[in-house]
DNA sequence: ACTTAATTCGAACGAACGTTCGAATGATCC
DNA sequence: GGATCATTCGAACGTTCGTTCGAATTAAGT
């Protein structure tokens, strides 16, 4: 909070005005956050019908945010749990949405073709593929949202050895 | 402190006698762990050399250290960037290694297979797939390490689009 | 101009935390 | 048994943190 503070320029009691609490301050960045991310996905996702293309837009949208606000996100991904029981539920409610949604997608993707994947952990190991990215991404080295996107998804529906094959003398 | 002085039984003051300091108690751990996986791996890999199996070797091996001590990684993964740099210079260059060593094993399978991906995109997206199952694993909902590292293996090799594809009429 | 409400702040309180100190206890060797 | 060293601990110190309080300042309405 003297941080919050300092970089703010109001005074420690005057945050104190505005925010009853840390955890409610806490609780209203995850909340927005959250609900601003589900918002832009499902415009997005309006008229696109191609399941892969779907997917596709789910992880742009998703890194594009996470690496727009790279150290807001490294904040939340932290005190995930931090909320007591008062709030927490509520920012879960719109994380299992968000969720929901990504199981949705990979359900269509499998009805459409016929596949067979234990979505549970696919979607997990999508969000963690997605979700590390803060830990690791520096904008001098690494490609922008959108080349990135375009490679986690192709590794995430075709894995790493279906991917851009070049001849080869054998 | 206090807490690993009730659960252990030893005094407060007791614990320092024996760490100089709670930074430096936080070092020793994260060098013992990830010193522990990296030998650990070294181990498994002896005497395999397709490149396939080695990379699910990797995956395994670092599942099965992370769900056999789901707290611990918990707490690493969290204070990664905790140490100050007298500290943290050291346990970087085991992280290196370890890091380099999956890359090793990606670029081994590129050669052989010709294929044509940014490995350290790949690298890191494993981790991370890896990684944040200490934010979602449940004993008594999800499959073991050897059921997930065969999952997740199939998802970073083939992607969800090439695995257990079923019949379908059409 | 005067009242009322909204806003802002310096200063402090109480709890939690990392750490230290000196004394007490236990073990070891002569 | 006494000297020496290792081990353990209760009690405290200094700092940081979340939070509150009362007063000061500003804005709004009549």
């Amino acid at each position: 909070m003297r941080d919050l503070s300092r970089e703010s320029g109001m005074s420690l009691a005057g945050l104190y005005y505005y925010f009853e609490s840390k955890e409610r301050l806490l609780f209203l960045i995850q909340k927005h956050t959250f609900t601003t991310i589900v918002q832009r996905l499902k415009t997005r996702l309006e008229g696109v019908n191609d399941p892969e293309e779907r997917i596709r837009i789910f992880i742009l949208n998703h890194l594009e945010y996470f690496l727009a606000n790279q150290a807001a996100m490294k904040v939340l991904s932290h005190e995930a749990e931090a909320l007591k029981n008062g709030f927490a539920s509520d920012v879960a409610a719109i994380k299992r949405e968000y969720y929901r949604i990504c199981v949705g997608l990979l359900d269509d993707l499998k009805e459409v073709r016929g596949l067979q994947f234990a979505t549970r952990v696919a979607v997990l190991s999508l969000f963690g593929m997605m979700n590390w990215i803060y830990t690791w991404h520096n904008p001098r080295i690494d490609a922008d949202a959108a080349s990135l996107a375009k490679e986690m998804g192709d590794l995430f529906l075709r894995g790493v050895t279906a991917n851009g094959k070049i001849r080869k003398e054998r």
